[in-house]
RNA sequence: UGCCCGAUAGCUCAGUGGCAGAGCAGGUGACUGUUAAUCACUUGGUCGUAGGUUCGACCCCUACUCGGGCAGCCA
């Protein structure tokens, strides 16, 4: 007999004679002449309770099915005596597949989200892991979707590169070398070409200038996948290894990435609500009691659009004694973008055109809007409780003014040669951004802490599972 | 990397310079429809590690380890 899964049997129009179920065991709770089972198989958040008659002959094998035990169960899908469920099993045959006994650490109890971390293998099997989870898949489904209607191809860039997408930032090295006893040059250096590759090379920060080599041949083009960095960040939104989607856009101003920017981070907020709307509910009851109205409230709302130096004039005239004071040409802080979006516009906020010498070589250089070339064509996106959510910009695409912001970062030309290459044929207006997935993911779940968003956090010091 | 907070039963947490506590989980029993069932009884401790102060330290001090928060960096 096939098995049917507890989400299709919960959503069942009619009784069914003969039914068959697989999964564990969330509780089990028992009587004089019977015993109720709620089993879970992660197919949805709520579980379907079994009832197990004592007179059954299978039933002496109840006494094993505790909390986690995997079981399986034959019977008769039936409209329930009891409150708080349309459907229950009345079990004919009762089988306890693998037994977990009183050492299983998941408990029909709560636990602290630290705790959980460091059983990562079994938190998937909690109410919240498997709703945060299942988030995640239909969100990273969603933005294929997003993406492939709008007839943006899918490109695969490269995980690992010899090239450094900002210049700086902390890369994981990835070599064959012996670290013990590496190969040397006559200098006495580490002597790179004799690496698997010939050359340093690195987990990649960032597909982007991959991105951009097929956006100038495909037009519009996105990728989706691990990103790696190596800084020694202990923040709640902060991974060594998370994913990231980076639409790449040929003919595309600013205004044009912005839009799609909000277009996007709103496309992918309605489909959560649409196919997720049960486990939304659970974190809006357990993680979040503002998270529903919040994203309605984001939905429903145009993004603010607020230039960099509008909002340093905010900032200064918002009487608040900031711990770092704001002029023009500082980056802005965690506080300023806090300010900004959860107190100032009370709504995501778009900030564009940033400093010219805080930003990456990349970025247009401005022309034709005060102050004159001191400002490239940047954005952020800032939401409340997060802070950036994305980060993106028109690139640019003039050879002599890309080759100028090169050396105002200090980055030698021979290294990006066949980045310059795409100025030098064909050069088209072009813009894309960054979205982090899990923190996508936290605004979508409300769940504040990153490494509770993806299965298996990397973060400084931890690699266990 | 800097600053701050924490570590006590399997889990969640109280606790006081002088005999180590509760709830849940586990065990035993009761209960004819439960909903993290309920009720009674019950098992369970190297108080993170190493030093120090003290007649006496889970408690005070120092270092270390681990976890967490904030900041920086960013997505």
């Amino acid at each position: 007999m096939p098995r049917t899964l507890v989400k299709d049997a919960l959503a069942a129009t009619a009784p069914n004679e003969a039914i068959f179920l697989q999964g564990w065991v969330r509780t089990r709770r028992d009587a004089k002449a019977f015993s109720f089972i709620e089993l879970n198989d992660g197919s949805c958040l709520k579980g379907l309770q079994i009832i197990i008659d004592a007179t059954l002959p299978d039933y002496a094998n109840v006494s094993r099915a505790n909390t986690g035990a995997s079981v399986e169960v034959h019977g008769k899908l039936v409209e329930s005596k009891g409150q708080g469920q349309k459907w229950e099993v009345v079990a004919e045959k009762f089988t306890v597949l693998g037994e977990a006994d009183a050492t299983y650490p998941l408990q029909k109890k709560g636990h602290t989200l630290e705790f959980l971390r460091e059983i990562a293998h079994l938190r998937p099997r909690s109410n919240l892991f498997g709703a945060v989870f299942r988030v995640r898949s239909r969100l990273a489904y969603a933005v294929h979707q997003f993406f492939q209607e709008k007839d943006f191809y899918y490109v695969h860039t490269p995980i690992i590169t010899a090239s450094d997408a900002e210049g700086a930032g902390d890369m994981f090295r990835v070599t064959t070398l012996d670290v013990g006893n590496p190969p040397k040059t006559e200098e006495g250096a580490v002597d790179s070409t004799k690496d698997f590759f010939g050359k340093k090379t690195f987990l990649t920060v960032s597909g982007q200038l991959e991105g951009e080599i097929f956006a100038t041949a495909l037009s519009n083009i996105y990728t989706f996948g691990p990103t790696f960095r190596a800084e020694n960040s202990h923040t709640s939104r902060h991974a060594a290894e998370f994913w990231m989607i980076e639409p790449e856009v040929a003919f595309c101003d600013l205004q044009g990435d912005m839009a799609l920017a909000e277009e996007f981070v709103k496309h992918l907020i309605r489909d959560a609500k649409e196919h997720c709307a049960a486990d939304l509910e659970f974190f809006s009851k357990f993680v979040d009691k503002d998270l529903l109205a919040r994203l309605d409230f984001v939905l429903e709302k145009p993004f603010v659009r607020c230039s960099y130096t509008e909002a340093v004039e905010i900032l200064n005239q918002s009487g608040k004694t900031w711990e770092h004071s704001v002029a023009w040409g500082d980056n802005l802080q965690s506080e300023h973008e806090r300010y900004l979006t959860e107190e100032h516009f009370k709504c995501p906020v778009t900030v564009y055109n940033y400093p010219r010498a805080i930003k990456a070589f990349y970025m247009r250089v401005n022309d034709g809007c005060a102050p004159d070339r001191q400002t490239v064509a940047a954005m952020d996106l800032l939401v409340p409780g997060i802070g950036e959510i994305i980060g993106g910009s028109q690139r640019e695409e003039r050879l002599d003014l890309l080759k100028a912001g090169m050396a105002l970062h200090h980055l030698d030309e021979k290294n990006y040669w066949w980045y310059l290459d795409l100025r030098r044929y064909g050069t088209v207006p072009h813009a894309g951004f960054g979205l982090g997935f899990e923190r996508m993911l936290m605004f979508v779940t409300g769940v504040a802490n990153i490494r509770d968003v993806i299965p298996f956090a990397r973060t400084p010091g931890t690699a266990e599972f």
